[in-house]
Formats: structure tokens, C-alpha cells, sequence
DNA sequence: CGGCTTCCTCGAAACGTTTCCAAGGATACG
DNA sequence: CGTATCCTTGGAAACGTTTCGAGGAAGCCG
């Protein structure tokens, strides 16, 4: 028996059902969405027909006409990036509690998987979406953005249309971290960071150069490396710098991949953190927490960036989606932990 | 003009082109999925009337007249686990390959959670699923297998059921994990690890058992702790373990958030590794490939487990679901680090 | 030139649900 | 007792696509 309904028939339609209770279709479908609006003993007969039968409505069916899908896209290009996974788990926890679900593309980065993952997503598939993109300048990516109809959130990203974004405020904490480098007497400080292109290089230049600037010292222009969030980057950057004439005595990794290349680089040209160079990253992975001791990072609530981004989508899916984009700044704060040491005069 | 979609009127349908080609809604069907058929210079004005009016087939139609919806389910209790993450991402990009795309649920390893998952799942919103279960013997669970209506593979879990299923030889590599340790002289040697109610806990403990029965030596049974793979249970277990009045000698951390957890401990306490304890985990994560140097540990190919997963679904979502369940295992293998030291006897 | 293929296209019928309108019966009220 | 009102239900029309059978046009052969 119970091996039944897997070889067994196909399933139940409403119509079936409909004729098992001896009603119509429409008091079936009136008994699951407007329980309220039938006689009760109607509803008795149609529910005991519905249990009887495993009766659940097709999704497909439902879609088709109600024309939504209840399923949201997460857009972006890494998923084993652990700050992306924490936002999706974030996210996806807030829109599950509404009832949707998370579709979850991973671009690899590539504009072109962006923009196919975009295309898809808004002719039927999904009702939302909350992306991570690679590139804020590409114009086919801008037009795609611009053509959008469904609603969006972007998170960390610049790009002058009128759509929800929740961005953190990166320039703070960045200038929060060289300041308290600085502080310990350190001027020739480095920065791994993404490209200017995106939002997080951009912002996190920018901390750092007025970290510099409100101290009243030079900024180390050829110690910013904004180029790539990458593990190799932040690995093949590292040899680079610290085989120069003159290292940097600092380091900050603005980025957790960034932090593992830095930490790879620095075991195999056996550096001891912090004796011969200090070190600062961005959030808290269990890399940045447990290597040797705690690494002095600037945190941010990321499960804040993920529910804030679901709640924007949210009121967006619930009204008409009217009212203008909305901007949701999240803070950064440094938190101290032993990979920075003052400099020896 | 590159705002007007937005605002604009509604998407165009079917109908629509064909009335602006000239043509019946069946000619632009087969225009878009079997163009052979057409005549050419047919095809090129209805080619031309869809992308005039920007034409993109609904989603929701396509679903619900072919009967299916190219979207996987991939049922998991932590998405922020790096090894759930490595796994999704490996099946995606296979599955995306064939035109799949996947839904991500996040169970937080409730059970209520998984059966309303898989629930959901099979009512129409996805053709097949691929799941980490998080008990194998609750009979729910099991009874929602049974009548699961929609191919399934499931990872690392032993469920007597015809189902497909990719699993890792957890056993081999504690029995390769222990006898290091025993070569190494240790003889109280600990085990973290998942509950045996899942596969990886059961294959693990009996790894661990086997190494010391064919090396002719008692087994530690106070030292096996098989009942989470959790942060939580591997920070408190270390602890306990280490403050007994003869602390073993090694523990092998057999899951990749029990390590992060054993790791807490070691530094609360101030434990060197590998002067005061050896220690053996599993997986290359970032931590364990990083932490102080790189830690000794039981390695496999995840990325192999999410391709494999994804060609089992695939091939039974090709061709009609027939065949008995397929169990491929997959391999493990010890990779030494410096996290192991000999006992000095 | 008629008949037979072959090629292409048309149009309608699904797919399973929701929703709207109308109709029926019961109840209330004058 | 008749009429207005309310409550409940039935039935049909959508939603946008795919698919299938039928039919028209054109080409080929005898």
C-alpha cells in the first residue's frame, strides 16, 4: 500500500477531487484558499475527499494562473564564499517565513552567466531577485537592470538606477582599520582589495586614503592593490609586497578570500604574524578567528545584510511596488585581535 | 525608451507575435522549439516580430503545459557548511549545464523542516532533488521517501530504499586516520564525530574501530564521541576530553565544523599542536589547510560528489526513471600535514 | 492533367488552477 | 405571503504555452 502512489496513477487534480466530494471544482478550490466563504459541511466532505485522495494542487497550475511563483533568485558569484552563504542563509530564513522559496545561481563571476541568470529568472521563474553583481559598469548588464520587471535588491553595489541596495559601509571601517595602524606607528601599510569597479574596492580605497588624510600623512599610493577579491590575488600580492626593498610593515586583507591567499603567502615565506608584519581583515570567517589567535578584522553583521535585503524584496513584493529605491547602509566596526603589534621605532 | 519595459505595458505573449508576424501561435511554438520544421522565410519574420517585441516565452506556461519545470531541488541543513556549499556548487554547475536550475533549501537540520522541504518540492516545483538528510530513521522521513514522486539522490546517507545515492568512504579513511595515529605510537586517541544515526558517524566509527582491531590493540570506547557535527559539540568535547586526568593523546575531528570547535578549545586552553595532542580532521577547508600550517586530514573530492549527484539525477530525469538505485562511493585519502607528532614514549 | 507525396501551417484542445458571474435556496422583513 | 438580501454553489472563462490532427499548397510522377 504504501508502495502504491510511486508506480501508482498519476495524481490527483482538483477535478478529481471535485467528483469524489460530489462538488465543483470552484468549491475546491474555494475550501483551500477561502476556507471561510463554505459551508462547513461542505468543507468537511471536500477535506476528507482531499486527505483521502493525497490531493495537494499542483505548484505549476497555481503559478500559471495566479501569474507569481513564490520563489525568489539569489544571484551571485560564489557560494562557497562564506559571506555569501551566511547572506543567502539569512535571506532565505526571512523569505522562507513568507512562504518563498530561493532559487540560488552561481555565476562563477562571468558577466554573461549574470545576465542569463537575470534573463531567466524575470520571464516566469521568479517573483524577485537579490543579487551580487560582478561588474557595476557593463552597459548590457546596466540595460538588463533597467528592463527588469520583476523587483530587486542589490547588495554592495553602486549603481545609479532606482533599485533597493544594501550596502556596507565599508569606508568606515576601513578607515577605522588604518587609523588604528596608523596609531601603532605604522605608515607603510598595504590594501588588498577588490577593483574600484565594484563597490567594496571603491568604498574600502576610501576609508584608507582618509585614514591617511586625517592623520595628516602621505597616502602609500603604491601599497593599494585594489584589483581582485581572489584567493590568488591576495596570495601572489602578498609575495609581491613583502619582497620589495622596503615591505610594508602592515597588511590589510579587505576580503576573506583575500586573507586566505595573505595567510598562504605569509606561511610559505615564514612570517610570524604579528612580529614581522601586522595584519587586519574583513569579517569574521573561522579562518580570521582561529588562525594562530584572533585576527584583528572590521566585522559587519552579514546576517543583517541578508534579512534586510529579504525585508526590502518583501514590501516590494507586497504593495504595488511603488515608492522610491531605498538604500539600507549597514555599519562596520573594528574588532581587535592579535595580529597587530606597534611598530619598533 | 530604455524605461518603457519597465513601466510599460505587459510582457508580450505568443499571441501576440504571431498576430504581428502574421503567422498562428503553433508556427512561433515551433519556431522556438523546433525551427527545422519551419520554413525558412517564415521563420525569419517571426524571428523578427520576437525580438522586436522582445518576446520571451513565460516561464510559468512552459512549466505547466510541458509538465515539468527544469529546476532540482538540493535539500541541505547548512548552507554556510563549506562542504555543502563546495557540493551545491559542483552540482549547479552540472546541472545548469543541461539547463536545470536549482532550488536551495536550507533545513537548519530540522525534520519538520525536511518533510515540508521535500513536500513542496514534488507538488510541482521541481523535477528531481538531491538531499542530505538529517535522520535516517525517522519512519516520516522515510514514509516521504517512499512516496516521493520525483527521481531523488541522496548524499552520505544509507536509507534502505531504492534510491540513488553518492557516498563517501568515511570508513577507509578513519581506518587510514587511526592507524597513523597508532604507527605513531598513540594509543589514546579520541574520536569527534556525527551521531551513528547518520552514515557518517556509523562508517566513521567503524573505520576507527577496525584500525585498532587489526593492529591487535583494545579500542578506546571512552573516547568515542559520535553523537554531532556541530561547532558547539567539538569545542565541548575537546575540552572535557583534555581535562580528564589522562587527556588522549590525539583526537581526530571527523567532521569540518567539529574542527572549528576542537580548534576553540585548543586555544582556550592554550594546547600546542602537535607538542601537547595530534590531531587529524577531515576535508580541506580553508581553516585546516591554514591553521597554523596545514593540518593532517582525511581528504575527498567533493566537488566530485556534487557532479556525481547531479549525473545519477540526470540520468534518470533523461530517459524513463527505470533501473535498480545506483550507490556510487566515493573514495577518501589521508593527507599528511604537521598536526601529527610521535608519542615520545 | 490527375493523383500522390511532401512540406508547411492553422486552429483547437489540452495542462490544473483561480476567479468571476449568475443562479439557487434559505432567511428576514414588511 | 411576497420580495429583498444573504449565503453558498456551480460552471465557465481565463492564464500562455505545446502538441496534434487536419488541411492547403506545391512538387513529382505517370
Amino acid at each position: 500500500m504504501s508502495e502504491s502512489r510511486k508506480a501508482g496513477k498519476k495524481p490527483a487534480t482538483i477535478r478529481d477531487v471535485a467528483a469524489a466530494a460530489g462538488v465543483s471544482v470552484g468549491t475546491v478550490s474555494r475550501c483551500l484558499n477561502a476556507p471561510a466563504t463554505v459551508r462547513p459541511q461542505t468543507l468537511d466532505k471536500v477535506r476528507a475527499a482531499i486527505s483521502r485522495m493525497e490531493f495537494r494542487p499542483d505548484s505549476r497550475a497555481q503559478n500559471m494562473r495566479r501569474r507569481n511563483t513564490m520563489t525568489v533568485g539569489f544571484v551571485v558569484d560564489d557560494i562557497t564564499n562564506p559571506l555569501h552563504a551566511e547572506t543567502f542563509k539569512a535571506a532565505d530564513t526571512e523569505m522562507r517565513a513568507q512562504g518563498y522559496s530561493l532559487y540560488l545561481v552561481n555565476t562563477n563571476g562571468l558577466a554573461n552567466e549574470e545576465a542569463a541568470a537575470i534573463d531567466m529568472l524575470q520571464h516566469g521563474r521568479a517573483d524577485g531577485v537579490i543579487m551580487t553583481l560582478n561588474n557595476e559598469t557593463d552597459p548590457r548588464t546596466r540595460q538588463r537592470l533597467i528592463d527588469l520587471r520583476i523587483p530587486s535588491v542589490l547588495l554592495d553595489r553602486d549603481i545609479p538606477l532606482e533599485i533597493d541596495a544594501v550596502l556596507t559601509d565599508h569606508a568606515a571601517g576601513l578607515l577605522q582599520a588604518a587609523h588604528y595602524l596608523i596609531g601603532l606607528g605604522h605608515r607603510r601599510i598595504a590594501l588588498l582589495t577588490a577593483s574600484v569597479d565594484i563597490r567594496p574596492g571603491r568604498e574600502r580605497v576610501r576609508g584608507f586614503v582618509e585614514a591617511f588624510a586625517r592623520n595628516g600623512l602621505p597616502v602609500p599610493q603604491d601599497l593599494i592593490r585594489a584589483r581582485s577579491l581572489s584567493v590568488d590575488f591576495g596570495l601572489r600580492e602578498t609575495t609581491i609586497l613583502m619582497q620589495q626593498a622596503v615591505p610594508p610593515t602592515a597588511i590589510i586583507a579587505a576580503g576573506n578570500r583575500i586573507l586566505v591567499g595573505v595567510l598562504k603567502a605569509v606561511q610559505q615565506r615564514g612570517l610570524r604574524i604579528p612580529q614581522d608584519v601586522s595584519l587586519i581583515s574583513c569579517d569574521q570567517t573561522d579562518l580570521a578567528l582561529l588562525y594562530p589567535g584572533p585576527i584583528t578584522l572590521v566585522d559587519r553583521d552579514i546576517r543583517e545584510i541578508g534579512r534586510t535585503a529579504a525585508q526590502l524584496l518583501l514590501e516590494r513584493l507586497g504593495r504595488a511596488a511603488t515608492g522610491p529605491a531605498q538604500r539600507i547602509i549597514v555599519p562596520t566596526r573594528l574588532i581587535l585581535g592579535g595580529s597587530c603589534a606597534p611598530i619598533r621605532a
